[in-house]
DNA sequence: CGATAATACTTGACATATCAACTAATGTGC
DNA sequence: GCACATTAGTTGATATGTCAAGTATTATCG
């Protein structure tokens, strides 16, 4: 008879009864500790005044260049969607993070750019940010990081 | 030389410049395949008539039997964290899924108990929320399931 | 060329999230 | 038993998320 431990996560959400099934304790366990990487993570820009999201735009804009991006270009490539896209470029453009201009050529579009500022900020934020990944996977195994990178990708490529 | 392929995370994300580091490129992918499986999780709740939180609120409460959970205690055990735990509660009562009462012998505490419409509820989503679980985590061999938890585990332990 | 459709946002309404005070009740030390 | 700290939860202010509907502009098709 092998006793099975119990998984960690059920001790940590004080539940005793064990999951439906091995898929549901990773899902939970996924949550949990996305929810926790994510919170650790908006601890670092927060005190600069702004949210993971925010983060998220500055560093798309800034990949993009001068041109700058469309607005809804911006919406596709977030890690996180949302759909609430003006109002975040909004905000940072009242932070004069970012700057907005309407497209000559075709007048529905609206270029975004990240502005001097935007970019000093992502400069101080850089060496931060990079540090919170590396402590967050710290404790890891090169080969497990790269399992881990797999099976999420393999998770993705599933449910598309 | 070996071409290494580009991670998969960096086309869907449309961008062109490589990670700082592998640490980064997890935590990118572990964000976007959590963000992926929730709003598809969102999905499966949602015509229900509540939120994933709310969900997960149930949930406990089922667990936690006849004598029900002080409403802190709740907020202890979601998966995500919730500081806003007294409106999440106050959402589910008015839905009549929940039910709340002042403690005699202590009257700071407040127990929340489920209700016969809160678990019946539940017993309608059981397996719609199982079922999704499974889809999501179908591509997976069963080793890579126990392999993906333990990583995560192992991170969660590590940002303790 | 003119009607219709599609695109690129924007806005309004409402649900949630977050943080910092605040209230009420209980516990603790002197 | 009284001041003070602690606990349990609530509330207010403000930011953010979400969906549906609206506006302006450009593309398409007969």
């Amino acid at each position: 008879m092998s006793e099975r431990p119990a998984p960690p996560i059920l001790g940590e959400l004080r539940q005793k009864r064990p999951f439906a099934s091995k898929a549901e304790e990773a899902v939970v366990t996924l949550f949990r500790t996305t929810d926790v990487i994510r919170r650790a993570g908006e601890a670092v820009v927060a005190p600069h005044g702004i949210s993971a999201q925010q983060y998220n735009v500055l560093r798309i804009l800034r990949g993009a260049g001068r041109k700058g991006l469309q607005t809804l270009e911006i919406a596709e490539r977030l890690v996180e969607r949302a759909p609430g896209i003006t109002r975040l470029v909004d905000a940072l453009e009242k932070k004069k993070l970012v700057e907005r201009e309407r497209c000559v050529e075709d007048r529905r579009v609206v270029w975004c750019r990240i502005t001097k500022a935007g970019l000093a900020l992502l400069a101080t934020l850089d060496a931060p940010v990079t540090a919170h990944a590396e402590r967050t996977m710290r404790k890891l195994s090169a080969a497990d990081l790269n399992k881990l990178t797999a099976i999420l990708d393999d998770i993705r490529i599933a449910s598309a």
